[in-house]
DNA sequence: CGTCTATTTGAATGTACTCAAAAGCGGTGG
DNA sequence: CCACCGCTTTTGAGTACATTCAAATAGACG
């Protein structure tokens, strides 16, 4: 099994084991994309543009958001490594986005234009299906996050939220934490601090 | 332009201008389907069984739920006319369904197994990026609903329901629309109530 | 006409929200 | 080493509104 240096194992192992490439094939696939390092605070995208490219996590963290109708950024969700970023809407429509995508941290990503994506597409028709596939378990995993939002008490919004990301306190500030689950930074607060007391009782 | 009788003509549309299939490709694609009616209040899934087929809506309308922690039915959506219904993961992943879904209506639907969808996708490759598309669509109107959810005010939820969907009121219940909007029956009841002493001072 | 389903109303409670302010924390420069 | 500044989190007080439970009303359908 071949090494592949500088990339993220878990992506390695998809394109293997999800993808079905072979060694070669994976190599292939990477010489289409562009490594690029992104400053923590850089947006890759904002609220107007165009998507131009396509992607994918290697090392780092973003978050996407947007602007409401009352001035508030609404943050829709985190990226780290393995996932892709992006607006995918715009990309595939040429539209404009109405979202903001800035790194978290010092990131590095790789990224593909819709040009080489398609000449990929066309060389190696399996990542055609497996960029399908992510789209396709995007989508599941939206659903599922959406029946929780509705059904689920702040409480179980932010233990599910930490049961999925043990990592997420350590990387993204709470008021960004709130803002993804729908609440204000002073509810959460007091949120966490009933659940410390809960705690100490048990 | 042949006339495909008893087809949705949004169906028919989409398959023309957005598939861009010809009126052969689309006779071919529709001999594959089964047309099936479906009574009002039956099951097409329910929690717990493995989805075997896909299923586009022809006439009527359908909901998709699941019963949380709390043992209460959540509403995740509902299917009108040219969408497809079922639980997509559930039928690729042949893992058994965590949502039932129900006709809210007397229905008509187009439904194929896998067997004939990939004997379909062989035969018409042009319906295989089609039906990419649509769960690509899916996706991103789920991503556009996360961010209402989020943001929005219950007010503002109704509101945009009824402008995404003017003839919901006169096909869905009050009651599952408000476990749509993720609250209980009560508030969307006052909450209406409030809208309409604002129209009459306005 | 009666029964089941759906919607509204009432009263009491809890909790998230707003606004305002304080405290904690990290880094920079004098 | 300390003072300062920007960013993040916490605390406080008051208000608004969704929730719960219970009951009344309204509609639909046989």
């Amino acid at each position: 099994m071949k090494i592949f240096q500088g990339i993220h194992p878990a992506i390695v192992e998809s394109l293997r084991n999800t993808a079905l490439l072979t060694d070669d094939e994976i190599s292939e696939t990477m010489s289409y994309f562009e490594r690029r390092c992104i400053k923590k605070k850089k947006f890759i995208l904002r609220a107007g543009e165009v998507s131009r490219e396509k992607i994918y996590i290697n090392k780092g963290c973003f978050r996407r958001y947007l602007i409401d109708d009352h001035d508030k950024e609404v943050i829709i969700n985190f990226g780290f490594e393995e996932w892709w970023v992006g607006d995918l809407e715009s990309f595939q429509n040429h539209r404009p986005s109405i979202y903001y995508i800035q790194a978290m941290e010092d990131s590095e990503v790789f990224s593909i234009n819709e040009e080489n994506l398609h000449l990929l597409f066309k060389a190696i028709p399996k990542f055609y299906d497996f960029d399908n596939r992510i789209i396709e378990k995007s989508h599941f995993a939206m659903l599922k996050r959406l029946a929780m939002m509705q059904s689920s008490s702040p409480e179980e919004k932010y233990l599910s939220l930490l049961n999925k990301y043990p990592q997420i306190l350590q990387r993204i500030p709470l008021y960004y934490i709130a803002s993804y689950l729908g609440m204000e930074p002073e509810s959460l607060s007091r949120l966490r601090k009933r659940l410390c007391n809960k705690e100490k009782k048990s």
